[in-house]
This record gives structure tokens, sequence and C-alpha cells, in this order.
DNA sequence: GTGGCTGCAAACATTTTGCATAACT
DNA sequence: AGTTATGCAAAATGTTTGCAGCCAC
């Protein structure tokens, strides 16, 4: 998604367009990994003339973000540290190696299956599904 | 696994069988559920004439549990509090009533297929693999 | 008796919040 | 101009740690 359709998107729903949600949007974009909010707030501390965003600005922007469904959490490691990517349309989940620590967007069925399968046979109504494999990919392997 | 086997596995690690740990262990034993350690704390607390246990042996404890294997943490909501369980020795994932917060022990054989979908199809070696469904359950559907 | 364990309080890390100022509409 | 968002610092939260005394071995 282009940052010119996330200031529409923002405007939709009653939120300004600032500085703060477009750098955060852009850079979670850039990177393309999952970042935590302090790794963020890094990348855009106030850099020559830039103006720079607060860590607590970039805590409000992801929350702002996750609110409109372009962003997502998840606790990639076991330490207490959020890690945020842009929100993929399609079900993916990850897969992590211990190893190097490259995280893998792993696209298949499988999520669809768990959500059928507690549908039809548990009469359970899912609404978000959440699967993290951690283990060590194969350059990795001993 | 009885209080008794506990012991033997604390010394068999050298590790010294304490009250605290006896008493985490029974606790998370006899509620069954997920607690947290604040919870575990509470519920351990000095009482009549007993000793009770502190907040930080309670964390202290957990880790020597999860060390054997015996107790696990998970993050059932997506605030930032661990909740422990006794590990079950077989597979399983966690469904979460987002209505009633009840919490499932979802066995079945997806977690296998995921393993053997990476370990074939992808040359990737899960040492842990983690599947969390929140949703409503049957009886908090509208 | 000795070394690991506990309790207590203080430290820590991450995230949230209150308030005055700045910026978007 | 009005009001929402930001920066800054301080609070809140969950968890860890240092140290003196205690308990299992």
């Amino acid at each position: 998604m282009h940052v010119d359709d996330l200031a529409a998107k923002l405007r939709d729903e009653g939120y300004r367009v600032t500085g703060a949600r477009r750098r955060v949007y852009a850079a979670l974009q850039a990177s393309g990994a999952h970042l935590t909010a302090d790794e963020l707030a890094d990348m855009l501390a106030s850099g020559a003339g830039d103006d720079g965003v607060t860590l607590s600005s970039v805590y409000r922007a992801l929350a702002v973000l996750e609110e409109l469904g372009l962003a997502r959490a998840s606790r990639l490691s076991d330490d207490d540290v959020s890690h945020w990517e842009l929100a993929h349309p399609d079900e993916h989940f990850h897969v992590v190696c211990r190893g190097c620590g490259n995280v893998d967007h792993h696209r298949g069925s499988l999520v669809q299956v768990i959500d059928e399968h507690l549908r039809d046979g548990h009469s359970f109504a899912p609404d978000e599904i959440t699967v993290l494999v951690r283990g060590l990919c194969q350059g990795c392997q001993p």
C-alpha cells in the first residue's frame, strides 16, 4: 500500500495524517522486516535537520495502524518485546530460525485448515489464528 | 505426575527439593488452568501459620520447572502476562474464547502436520510450534 | 557445615499516560 | 480557530536481580 493510500485511509477513519504516522508506516514498509518499537524509534530518531519521531509516538502510531488493520504485532521471541510488521492480507504464519534469526512468512493453507476444523467440528468461531514455529533453518542445521 | 516424582526429577537434575517448588507445582496441578505468576503468588501467599511463597520465588520456581520441561508459559492474551500450565506430553494448542475467557486444550494432529510439512517440504527443523486461536465458543456466539 | 534457595526491596525493560506545546484540518 | 497529535518525563506493569539469612543436603 502506497503512503498516499495510507493518508486516505487515515482520513477516512477520522485520524489525522501526521509525519509520525507516515514515517512509521514507511519505515515498516522499507525494512520489510519485523521491528520493535525501540528499533523504529532509533531509525526515526531526529537526524540532521529532520524532525524525528519519539518512542512514545512510535507506540501511538503503531496503535493507530493496528486499529486500521495495517500493522500487526507478534511475539517472535520469548523475551517481552513485540515485533511489528505491516499486515499482510493473505494468511500466513511465522517461521523463526533460532540460529540466524531469520523470520520467514510462510504462506500456506494450514491456517485455513485450522479455521475450518474448529468452525465445522467444534462450533468455535475463530477471529484470530496465530501460528509460530521456532527451530533451525536448513543453513543452521548441524 | 505425582509430587513425589517431581522430587525425584528435581534431585536428578541437581536441584533441591524445596517447599516453594513443590507448592508451585501442586498449585498448577490442582487448578488445571492457566495461571499467571501473580495469581500463583496470591494463591500461595502465606496463610494461617503456613509459610507461603513470594512472587519472586514463584518466578524462580517456574523457571526451574520450565527448565525441567514440566511447565510451559504461553501468552494467551495480548497484554504482557505469561500464563503458566503444566507441560502436557502430547501435542496440543490453545483455543481461547474472547467471551467467557475459557481456554481449551485442543488435541489434534494439526501441530504434527505443520511439523512434517516444514521438515519434509522446507528442510526446516522445528523444535517449538505454538498455535493460538482466539474467537468465540459456541455459548458465546450471538 | 556448606551452598544453593528464599524473602524482601530495589532495579530493569517495555509500554502507557498526563500535560503543555505544536501541527493538522 | 479548534482540537487532535506530539514530545518529554513520569508512572505503570511484569519480570529479574542483589544481598542477607535460612534450609535442604
